[in-house]
DNA sequence: CATGAATGAGAGTTCATTCAT
DNA sequence: GATGAATGAACTCTCATTCAT
């Protein structure tokens, strides 16, 4: 690979990311269908008509944002409990410490992937659910082995773990980096209430 | 007040009435930026002018259905604090009882309250805030007094009720009627996981 | 009728139809693609937005005035029909009178019949193709009377009706109110061609 | 030349014969203002920009496309022309058959020559119009001749010719290759039609 | 000869809102 | 209270074309 096309590549890869980071802000800052396409390219630095050179439309960017929003936060919290421990507690905890901090770490992201998903159409919809579902899936396994372990004995053993998610979510919608808690201490926080909506004792 | 005036009346308020639920739905299914003041008079079975007798603006549908949504779930949870008995926990489990019960009566209501309220100006969101703040603050003072009685031991006192409101509030984007559980029985589990939230014990 | 609604009425009539005249022009000058609903807009003096009170869409447009245009066309022509003599000649005559006539009194509308036709989607266009083919289908029939009654001669009864009114359809791509011949002479011009392609003698 | 100049001559004929060959086949389809440089480039095989390696812009590629066109046609027919017998019937009926042979020879030519030219700006669309008028001309002069002669006795012997090519080059609306008639066929009933127009006995 | 990125202008269409009646 | 006509601004998206590489 010689220099020139090296440094195309860079500035490929750099339209892209800034696109899509331009389209994050707008969505979660807007909404949807609050935020304009040229809203999108003016914070892209790049004229109305280049945007659709990188996406063919606003619900394509939408939906490529939070196909890779859903894959890494899956990623994260797998990575994090394939790190934890061989009891449940242990692997619920490290499973929503890490759940946590991503949200933490991309808020914007899960801001939007909650609040701006129904505005889809159908079948881009459904696809996503379905890779939301697997995220949720690791916690209902951890719950479900934790029960039969004798761990756990939450009487709601099927739907604790989406309200224990719900509940981290929120955290999107007013987390400030400049507030009175660390990230650690969020995550933490989250991890304890875990422990006590599955009842660990 | 002659029978025509009553009769007036009465379809004055019908047409609010209709106005009103037609702005709901609308909000809740295309979102506020995605609805249109034409789909809304649609649904309300008017024209699109006549719209504007009702309402002057968009913005005012959504404030006026959120004020009297906030007013209306603020009372109906009061009330239901006046009447628990004298411990904490009791008091908890009634709140969080009604709270619930009137997401799951108005889900649409509080999908759009929760999901709705930041594209709105500033000023009427700050007004807006300061309402939900109060419908909170019940449940902050509940998690004090509770505290300050020895009842609950949550190491986090001063979080735990916003986490707790997110979490009942999450229920308006999966609730159906026709889904496996009663209302009783979810409103019954929400105050369960309040009791384990705050560690009563 | 007071004399208010007549007004309004009057106006209703008229804005309808100045947007179908510009919208013919347009057509007529640029073709469907070429032409654009501002300057529709413009030639009917209001604004774009306005324009889309008369009509859905630019193709709506189209469709409608073609379908205005051959049923007034095919009417005109039936009725010269019913006023011509026994003969299959006579007949053949008259309709090819009334059949060029319509197209020298409206040569615009003639014009984009015959040639945008084409543009619209499969579902307007298909059922816009069997309007015209009705039209062709009083030639087609006087054609088979007269070759029944002996009157006609051509060996090719079956073609000959759609040649004839293809040579006609052209006339609307030159004629100029200002040529050298009048309107009748024109016609008469066509209706001897007439007898000469279906070999009358 | 060496191998490697004509191969590369080979290749840059080729792209230029498929260039011309898509841009017939967007005008026939779509028109000239439907049809988008893209989708022709896209046809072609080639990316946007290099289409314009080929061609400065789309009204170009329709004035190539339709001065090629129409100096093939007038070639094909005055070759016809010059074999033909002496009289000015056989003339007329051997320059028909060339006529119509070309149209069913290359139909999408011959339509969009017919429909396209007037989308043109006046420059080039005056100098395709002498092209076309040049064609014209020799049925005119088949016409006079005919008339001279003795042969032909139509009262209108100044407008027959522009008719009778009106009426053939309708075929190419109508034209399949899969239709009831062969080329042969279609293009003797049109020359016979022109012994009728022309009245020849 | 070939490409992808870039652009200004303009396309059709919808928006919230107003106004005369 | 109710309507249809009207509007300017904005929308998403496509256009023909250019340019650096």
């Amino acid at each position: 690979m010689n220099e020139r096309s090296s440094k195309r590549q860079t500035k490929v890869v750099a339209s892209r990311e800034v696109v899509f980071a331009s389209a994050l802000q707008a969505f979660a800052e807007r909404g949807f269908h609050g935020a304009s396409m040229r809203e999108i390219a003016n914070r892209a630095g790049m004229s109305l008509s280049n945007l659709y050179n990188h996406s063919p439309s606003k619900s394509d960017l939408l939906v490529e944002l939070l196909k890779t929003a859903n894959y890494n936060h899956l990623t994260e919290t797998e990575w994090a409990v394939s790190a934890a421990g061989p009891t449940a507690v242990d692997r619920l905890e490290m499973a929503t410490r890490a759940y946590v901090t991503y949200i933490l770490e991309h808020p914007l992201e899960a801001l939007v992937a909650h609040t701006e998903l129904r505005y889809l159409d159908n079948d881009a919809r459904k696809r996503l659910v379905i890779a939301r579902d697997r995220l949720e899936a690791i916690f209902e396994n951890i719950v479900q082995d934790g029960m039969r372990a004798g761990e756990f004995h939450t009487p709601y053993p099927h739907d604790v773990a989406r309200n224990l998610l719900t509940m981290c979510a929120g955290i999107a919608e007013w987390y400030r980096p400049d507030g009175p808690m660390t990230k650690d201490q969020i995550a933490e926080q989250f991890a304890h209430y875990a422990t006590r909506l599955v009842e660990h004792h």
